[in-house]
DNA sequence: ACCATATTTCTAGTATTGTCGAAATATGGA
DNA sequence: TCCATATTTCGACAATACTAGAAATATGGT
């Protein structure tokens, strides 16, 4: 692999990162990804989602394809009801990635200040 | 506290939150994030993070007041140059919120697959 | 007081994004 | 086939954001 190959996977990889933290960067679409991992794995239908979080259908439909379309959700169709849930390998892939840069690379942030899982 | 009082209060949590994940989701913002954190503690001033990633001075001048008004870069005066610096414990606040999120509130990933801390 | 360097602020253009009403599509049942 | 319900797609608007050249400001040295 040639050395400008390589920098442009990496390119593309933090360029990934950025779309998910961008799809979680608004205030709705948070609310959303909350809101289907307090109902993980059973997920939720897009009318139950409405119902919650009090956004217009076409509004919602939106913010549910732009999560859909950078991997933090997935849907499924039941009827006539779509299901959404969280992408968990999604989630944990971001999580990762940003544990790595804050606590393994670095030591900038201690392991221990996020999570105890030493009991 | 009144009902609505304590909902504004959670909305401007998880706006809070949501600013700073979209204060990070842009692929030149992120790389500056990158690049303080693996400078951390000593942090960089701005021409050498302009040197770094090639980013004109105007440009790179308006990505750093976005991630210094989000909290999560500190800045402070050397003479004439003007180091930035991760703030980690704004970073350590949004991890542990994506964390209590993912896998505290309801298991669905799985703390160990974020991070082994005990060896 | 002047100069050189570092960085920001100003200004502006283009592009992207968030919002939502209305119309279209999908599905299952009568 | 028609209807009711669920959800998306279309179309459009306003707002915001990214980019960057040029000008302005800040600082320290001579």
């Amino acid at each position: 692999m040639t050395r400008s190959s390589v920098a442009s996977k990496s390119s593309e990889r933090v360029a990934k990162y950025a779309d998910m933290f961008s799809a979680m960067g608004t205030e709705p679409r948070l609310r959303i990804m909350q809101l289907l991992l307090s109902a993980h794995p059973e997920g939720m239908v897009v009318g139950e989602i409405q119902d919650e979080l009090e956004i217009p259908n076409s509004t919602l439909s939106h913010h549910l394809d732009k999560l859909r379309s950078e991997g933090l959700v997935e849907v499924q169709r039941e009827g006539t009801f779509l299901r959404y849930t969280a992408n968990t390998g999604a989630l944990q892939e971001l999580l990762q990635f940003l544990y790595a840069e804050c606590c393994t690379r670095n030591k900038a942030v201690k392991p221990q200040d996020i999570v105890q899982i030493c009991k």
